[in-house]
RNA sequence: GUGGGUGUAGCUCAGUUGGUUAGAGUGCCGGGUUGUGGCCCCGGAGGUCGAGGGUUCAAAUCCCUUCACUCACCCCA
């Protein structure tokens, strides 16, 4: 076919689909905000350089997985494949931290891997993302969570599962790492040909291995949690008595761990079990060593990402966001349609959603068409309406009939609004026969 | 990047060992009441069978190439 597509792993987004895409922006806005957090925007497009320091270039994740391509002045540029990164560029380049102690983010909206698509992995894909810098204190990690836990359950979502775990700090993770590496070297036969090669290149990883032997190897494993410094158990240990005191239900994963050397202390991710293999729906953890490495002062953050799409899909089946007209105009004839059309234009004017059609149609087609618009009211004006100027106004869902009149928009619109927040006496029934 | 699966009507899918005019459901349009929707009944429109090439008297069907979609692996910020 001559069409033209659009760009492999990027997805339109369809009016039928944006309804739930609403619900959900809107419902974090109103939830974060009474957590003081604000709203930050920024753009999609940085420096290569952003994300290669803060992510760190060690892996392939920068070479092979980040959208990146050369400007015509010779700079690397790369499509966000996060936001983290981007908000604490703009946090230090704005000197943000030097307004305020504690300063608290949200932000959402597409961010870009050059990844092969697959299940719920697009190239364009969208997260919702917080990020709190200025405080180390675990009350904060545990306040984080519980705005975390709570929107996740204002969407109706089921199944959900908190997991904490807490990786270190420099302090007492590079013992760990040793440990871990000394551990599985120890046992490297017993490893898949993946885990082996993890061993090299990123071997907390070998946690998240599915394999048989790799698992019964790991559940021996040394575990983080026995080898915090004081100060890390102590702040595990105050964060799990805070979400106790705070109702928010948690369950301890040692096992979890996170890729990127900024991570420290609290990890989390939020996980359903109405997911298969890939549950995680959020995630994030603290990356208190992040500014520091971006160039700016030393500042404790923490923070979180919800994967939009995958929130989506799990949303409940029956919950319709569909937003439907108020008023559907069956005109009948020429005459009555200009007079419909000028009346629709001013009942719009006024807010009230009303459709018509210009094709000219018998009113029974015009009813099936109002019916599958959804409009909550039919306006049928035909050349006696015209002359009276006053019509039948049907009720689509209870089946009555009233008469308005249609001297004046504005009176109509109100009468409308009255109607459909049933303020008004119910509609006659009867006037055909229809209501058997 | 590697491997598997699938491409037929707007959508979900049938289509036999290659054989005449490619089907169903749903949706769309119309009729069943010359002015009353939903349920039901009837009718209609709608397809370069993903694209290109090959084999054959004959290809949606077999072969090759390519593209797209999809699932998994790798990786996961």
């Amino acid at each position: 076919m001559g069409l033209i597509t659009s760009v492999r792993g990027f997805k339109d987004i369809l009016p039928d689909e944006t309804g739930r895409w609403r619900h959900v922006e809107n419902t974090a806005r109103r939830i974060f905000s009474s957590f003081g957090l604000r709203e930050i925007r920024i753009p999609i497009l940085e420096k290569t350089e952003l994300f290669s320091r803060g992510i760190g270039d060690t892996t392939d994740i920068v070479e092979k997985e980040m959208y990146t391509f050369e400007d015509r002045g010779g700079d690397s540029l790369t499509l966000r494949p996060e936001a983290t990164a981007s908000i604490v560029r703009a946090y230090l380049e704005h000197h943000l931290h030097q307004h305020e102690t504690v300063s608290k983010f949200y932000t959402m909206g597409p961010m870009f891997r050059r990844e092969r698509p697959q299940k719920g992995r697009y190239r364009q894909f969208h997260q919702i993302n917080v990020e709190i810098f200025g405080s180390a204190d675990p009350r904060t990690d545990a306040e984080l969570l519980l705005m975390l836990v709570l929107f996740l359950g204002e969407l109706g979502l089921p199944g959900l599962q908190l997991e904490i775990n807490s990786l270190g700090c420099p302090a007492c993770r590079p013992v760990f790492k040793e440990r871990v590496i000394a551990f599985l070297d120890a046992g490297r036969d017993d490893l898949c040909a993946d885990c082996r090669r993890r061993l090299d290149t990123n071997p907390l990883r070998v946690f998240d291995c599915k394999n048989e032997g790799c698992r019964r190897l790991v559940v021996k494993a040394p575990v983080i949690l026995d080898s915090l410094c004081d100060e890390c158990a102590a702040h595990f240990a105050d964060l799990k008595r805070y979400l106790e005191a705070l109702d928010v239900p948690f369950v301890v994963n040692g096992g979890m761990v996170r890729g990127l050397d900024y991570y420290r202390r609290t990890a989390f991710e939020v996980t359903t079990t109405a997911l298969g293999a890939q549950n995680a729906v959020a995630g994030g953890g603290r990356y208190d060593g992040l500014t520091e490495q971006l160039g700016g002062p030393d500042i404790p953050g923490i923070g979180f990402a919800i994967g939009v799409e995958r929130l989506i899909s799990l949303l409940p089946a029956d919950e319709d966001f569909a937003e439907r007209p108020l008023l559907y105009i069956a005109a009948l004839g020429n005459e009555a349609a200009d007079f419909a059309y000028l009346l629709s234009c001013s009942l719009k004017k006024h807010g009230i959603r009303t459709e018509m059609d210009f094709d000219d149609r018998g009113l029974k087609s015009r009813m099936k068409r109002a019916d599958k618009l959804g409009c909550r009211f039919t306006l049928i004006i035909g050349d006696d309406e015209l002359a009276r100027k006053e019509a039948p106004l049907r009720d689509m869902i209870e089946g009555g009939q009233r008469t308005v009149t249609l001297t004046d928009p504005a009176e109509l619109a109100l009468e409308l609004g009255r109607y459909a927040a049933n303020e008004l006496p119910a509609a006659r029934h009867g006037n055909n026969n229809d209501n058997q």
